[in-house]
Order: C-alpha cells, then sequence, then structure tokens
RNA sequence: GUGUUCGUAGCUCAGCUGGAUAGAGCAACGGCCUUCUAAGCCGUGGGUCGGGGGUUCGAAUCCCUUCGAGCACGCCA
C-alpha cells in the first residue's frame, strides 16, 4: 500500500501544480502544533523564494483548490504560510479499513528481493558472555527480523571466535593438566573419544585462568601459541580436541541465546576461512595491492577526501601470523562465493569504527568485495550501570549475561507472582516473557551508537516507556478481544467501518495509518529505537482511547463491531512490531 | 596531538534529515475505579537545548569558535 503521508501529499501536489506551482512543494508531513491541524504542508513558504511572492499568496491559492478535496475535512492558512489540513473521517477509515486486510497491514514487499546477512553476537569460544554481547545480540537480532519482515532475505551469522591464541590456550592449560590424554599423543592413531572429558564450566574456568598466566609465565605461553600453531597446522588430536571445545561451547552458547530470542542461521566462524587466508595473501600481493611496511603486510586504504589520517589495513603481522583483518576479509570473500549477498551488515561496539572502515576500503579496493555489495558496520554503544561507568558486578567484576537475565526474570517473578493470583508455573512462564520484553525494549529504545544506562528497576517497571508497559497494553486489547468471542461476538465479522466516534478514536487510527511509512524508515536506517517510539505512541494513544470508550458494553452493535475492528488492527501492528523487535506477549499477566 | 561521537527538565531519553508554543517517562503534586486488566487514564509544576558568533523569513537541528565528557588512532579483537 502507498504510504498515507504519500498519498495526502500527492493530493496536495496536484493543488500546487493547478495553481502553477511546483509539485513538488506538496511534501505533507504529520503535524507538530496537534491543537491546530492534524498534518500539514510548509510548501508554500518554500517556494515563496522561488516565486518571489509572499508564502501565505501562494498558501492561500492551493488551500482554495484544497478545500474542493474530499480527503480533506480542513483546510487552513497560518502565518507567515503554513498550510493546516485535517484528514477526513471517511478517507482515514477507508485507509485503514484497507490496511486491515492488506498483508502485513499495507507494507509493500519489494519488487526486488535482496539477500543481507547480519554478523552479529560475536562470542569467543569457551568464554562466557557478558553483558557486552547483549547489544549485538539484541540489535542484530532485530534487524535480521526487520529485514525479513521487509520482504527481504536475512541470513544471520554469529561469526564465533574460534580460532586464534584464545583456543592454544585452553589446550595447552588442559594439556598440562591432563597429559596423557591420547588427544595430545601425536603418535597415536586410533579413534579420538567423542564424549568430552570437560564441561562448559570447566572451560569458563580453564580460559581466564590461561589468559592470566600468559601475561606473566612465557613458558607457558609459548606453549600454548605452539598448541594454537599445531591446531592451525591441522594435527590431527589437537583438531579432535578442538572439536571437543566446540561442541560443548556452542551447545551452551545456544542455550543462552535461546532464552534471549536470538537464533543465528549460520554458526560459522574464524575457522571456517583459515584455508583461504594463504590464497587471499598471494592475490594481494600479486595484485600489487599489498606491501611490506615495518615488517607487516599491508594495503594502504587512505583516500584524497580524507580529513583524517587513515593507518593501513593489516593483513599480516611482522612474523607472518594472521589477525583480525585478516579473517576479516577472508569471511567475505567467503560470503561473497557461498552467499552473494547484496548487503553484509556488522554489529559491534562502537569502538571498532576505524578498524571496519580500513577493512572495508581494503575489501573495496583490492576487489575482495565487489561494488555490488554494501559494507556495513553498526557501531553501538556500551552498556553502563548506574553511575554511568561500564556495567559490572557489585564488585567489579565482568557482569556475565546469564546472570544477569536470571537476576532479572527472578525479580519479574516475584512482581507477577505477589500482584497477579496465578498458578507457580504460569508466573513462571509469564514473567519469563515480560522480562525479555524488559530487557530488550530498554536496550532497543535507546539509539543503538549511544551508550546507555543498564537501570533493571526501570526496564521492569510496568510504569512509562518500558516493555512491559507495552505489554500489559497489547494483554488488555487480547482480553478484551477474547471476551468478546467468549460473549458470542465474531471477530471475523468485525471490521472498520466509517464511522470515527470521538478524538481518541481518531488518533488511534491516525497512529495507525503512519505503521508503513514508519516500517520503510526504520528499514532504510536500520533503526529499531524507532519501531519502539512508534509502539510506544501507539499504547499510548491506544490506553487514552480504551478509557474513553466503553467496548464491550458498547450498545450500538455496529459501533462495537467497529472498535473491535480497530482493536484487532492494533493488535495486529502490535505483534509485528514486537515481532522486529524479538519479543512477544503472554495471553495475560 | 589528530580524528570522532556527544552535551536537551533534578534523573533517563526522544526530537522523523531547517518549521509554529522544544516533547515523553521517572521522581513531585492534584484528580478519576459498583462498568472491558487502576500495573491504567487525565491534569499541574519543572528548560537562556553547554557558552558565544554566523547562515535565513525561521536553527536543538547547518557552518565557525570555545568549554566539557567519552572513544579511537599498525603488529589485540
Amino acid at each position: 500500500m502507498e504510504q498515507l503521508l504519500i498519498k495526502l501529499g500527492n493530493e496536495v501536489a496536484k493543488a500546487f501544480k493547478e495553481a502553477g506551482y511546483d509539485e513538488n512543494l506538496g511534501k505533507v508531513t504529520v503535524s507538530n502544533r496537534p491543537d491546530l491541524c492534524e498534518y500539514q504542508c510548509n510548501g508554500a513558504m518554500a517556494g515563496a523564494k522561488i516565486y518571489k511572492k509572499a508564502p501565505t499568496m501562494i498558501a492561500n491559492e492551493v488551500a482554495e483548490i484544497l478545500k474542493r478535496s474530499e480527503v480533506f475535512s480542513k483546510t487552513e492558512v497560518c502565518p507567515p504560510g503554513f498550510i493546516n489540513l485535517n484528514i477526513s473521517d471517511k478517507y482515514l477509515c477507508e485507509y485503514a479499513g484497507e490496511m486491515a486486510c492488506s498483508e502485513k497491514y499495507g507494507v509493500d514487499q519489494p519488487s526486488e528481493k535482496k539477500v543481507f546477512m547480519v554478523d552479529y553476537g560475536g562470542p569467543n569460544v569457551a568464554k562466557p558472555l557478558h553483558v557486552g554481547h547483549l547489544r549485538s545480540a539484541v540489535i542484530g537480532e532485530s534487524i535480521k527480523r526487520i529485514i525479513r519482515y521487509m520482504g527481504h532475505e536475512a541470513i544471520g551469522d554469529i561469526h564465533l571466535g574460534d580460532w586464534g591464541l584464545q583456543m592454544g590456550l585452553v589446550i595447552a592449560a588442559y594439556k598440562e593438566a591432563h597429559p596423557n590424554l591420547v588427544f595430545f599423543d601425536e603418535s597415536y592413531e586410533g579413534e579420538y573419544p567423542q564424549e568430552a572429558p570437560f564441561t562448559v564450566t570447566d572451560l569458563e574456568e580453564i580460559y581466564p585462568k590461561a589468559s592470566a598466566r600468559s601475561k606473566e609465565d612465557a613458558a607457558f605461553k609459548d606453549e600454548a601459541m605452539l598448541c594454537t600453531k599445531k591446531l592451525q597446522d591441522g594435527v590431527k588430536g589437537y583438531r579432535a580436541f578442538w572439536k571437543l571445545i566446540m561442541e560443548v561451547s556452542i551447545a551452551d552458547l545456544k542455550k543462552n541465546y535461546n532464552n534471549l530470542n536470538v537464533e543465528f542461521d549460520l554458526w560459522k566462524g574464524e575457522s571456517d576461512v583459515y584455508d583461504l587466508i594463504p590464497g587471499m595473501v598471494d592475490y594481494l600481493k600479486e595484485g600489487g595491492y599489498a606491501y611490506i611496511s615495518d615488517g607487516a603486510l599491508v594495503v594502504d586504504v587512505k583516500e584524497e577526501t580524507d580529513t583524517k589520517e587513515i593507518p593501513p589495513c593489516m593483513i599480516l603481522k611482522s612474523d607472518g601470523a594472521s589477525l583480525y583483518n585478516t579473517t576479516d576479509l577472508a569471511t567475505i570473500m567467503e560470503r561473497r562465493k557461498e552467499y552473494d549477498p547484496d548487503c553484509i551488515i556488522y554489529l559491534t561496539d562502537k569502538r571498532q569504527d576505524l578498524y571496519f572502515e580500513q577493512v572495508f576500503r581494503c575489501a573495496k579496493k583490492t576487489g575482495l568485495c565487489d561494488s555490488k555489495t554494501k559494507l556495513v558496520h553498526i557501531g553501538f554503544g556500551t552498556v553502563n550501570g548506574k553511575d554511568g561507568k561500564p556495567f559490572k558486578t557489585r564488585d567489579g567484576g565482568v557482569m556475565r549475561l546469564e546472570y544477569l537475565v536470571k537476576d532479572i526474570n527472578e525479580k519479574m517473578y516475584e512482581k507477577i507472582i505477589s500482584g497477579r493470583e496465578m498458578n507457580e508455573e504460569e508466573a513462571k512462564k509469564v514473567s519469563e516473557t515480560v522480562a525479555l520484553s524488559a530487557i530488550k525494549y530498554g536496550d532497543l529504545s535507546n539509539q543503538a551508537s549511544k551508550d546507555y544506562i543498564f537501570d533493571t528497576e526501570r526496564f521492569m517497571s510496568f510504569e512509562g516507556d518500558t516493555g512491559p508497559y507495552l505489554l500489559y497494553t497489547v494483554v488488555r486489547i487480547k482480553s478484551i478481544l477474547k471476551k468478546y468471542s467468549e460473549n458470542g461476538g465474531d471477530l471475523k465479522e468485525c471490521s472498520i467501518n466509517g464511522t470515527i466516534s470521538d478524538e481518541t478514536h481518531k488518533n488511534l487510527l491516525m497512529k495507525i495509518a503512519g505503521y508503513n511509512e514508519m516500517m520503510n524508515s526504520v528499514f532504510e536506517e536500520l533503526a529499531p529505537h524507532r519501531i519502539c517510539a512508534y509502539l510506544y505512541d501507539l499504547a499510548n494513544v491506544f490506553n487514552s482511547f480504551y478509557h474513553e470508550n466503553k467496548i464491550l458494553t458498547q450498545e450500538d452493535e455496529e459501533l462495537k463491531k467497529n472498535y473491535i475492528g480497530v482493536l484487532k488492527l492494533t493488535l495486529g501492528i502490535c505483534e509485528d512490531c514486537m515481532q522486529c523487535l524479538g519479543f512477544e506477549a503472554p495471553d495475560r499477566m
């Protein structure tokens, strides 16, 4: 469906043209003065310059023509040249009615389906997830869902950190403690055990200790580097052991991401492109792109228009080892070959802005990535505690994501069980659903690029601009629709008809009618926080409507059906928005 | 030092790519339940949009300058 503002704009543009002015001046926006009008056009003021004519004169001429239009119920001119418009009830109802019958409530599917890859998550194997991983997971998941909702293909890839020194550290530490395991016996020729001799908890203990030790104990670090090399060179036992680490770690990651309603299509990682690196390096050398600088292999990525010094993109360290850049470039190659994406979106901390700028330039310049494929980095801000400093546990340690989620689940359970009559089992399920909305909405409602303060109490509140408030509103609609059905009403028979009973009713319909436009700009800007803002507005106008109008006890049957029709549409839009954000509402709470 | 992001109510944040009187929420205060979930709704108070200059009919938004904060600047990821 065409966006409402475009339709209204076309109507006004026609009037501009008829009056002898450029039709491009006829752009319509939602009014920023709802006390004066519902929609506005500021084109007359822009036109004043072009035509050297008083803006009010232009506005008046256009307004005279618009007064004949059936689209608007009121057309007024206000100094210095605003054209103030009210939409006619009939036109608005027809638009909303059409939305209700349309797929995705009028959000059009693209004529050309594009392939997006979303690289998010980015956890390291053998290391537990911490708060820092929350944003990547939550924002990435939402962006993936938004892309799909808009009718494109989105492939989510977790891009595991599964190959570097960190793996060598774990292997070295384990080997030291259990030197007789067959994995480390290079003369061993038999089958390796299928079962891991360790658990996730073991791994999570081993890694930080090994990491800390490597900084003081040079011999241990050498051993870890040797293990890394053996793994990368494909020594059978090391590979088999590594595989077990991967299995155990991935199973645990899946569980944690599941709790967040985050799902990846691909569980690839740095290890998957390791074999591509030598060929890529040769290509860069032969193409004359890469050269040796201070012993390291680099590609220049400076451009004429730069206002700052952009350091070259490093391909190999001076000892010949690969690094983050190397695997990322190889991954771009691999993705192009396997999936031929139109766009690859990376979600990482915004501190990596410069780094991605270098990698993207390098990929484009060298042809590792063709011009068709867009490379986009979405850098997000830090999750801070109430003191405005990076989120920490009470004793100053890194907050594990698992504990954070568990803590919020428990607090939410206490809230639900004490405030409502609900059995334990349902309360547990409901509280998990509500808790997830609290966490995700708390994160997503902020602009991704900004730091934000993770305030558990505020996010969990049922009042104000929070996930639980939205869920509460949705639950309320569900409850009314359910009662309507139970009392013998047929929901299928209810649709929006031409009547608008009061201002709150109209406000609700106007907010609904802006859905299409909102989703399109969210997609263009990849900005989930705007869905949050819309959803919150929608919930507010709905609640006002709800308090002003009795729905189930409405005596006028036609009006009642009309109301139910509006409720169905409101609910549907809320659910689609939440779907895009990555959480959902329970049936009651 | 260079670059970059940001500075909006006591606190947490919006502000849709220049529009009218800068908006929400929390906190404070005052109303509204024998009626669809009051975990709600309605209202009041609270601001020199860090400061200064400029661009123009019009600036929180664009430009310059200044103050303050965060972050990044070749062998980590």
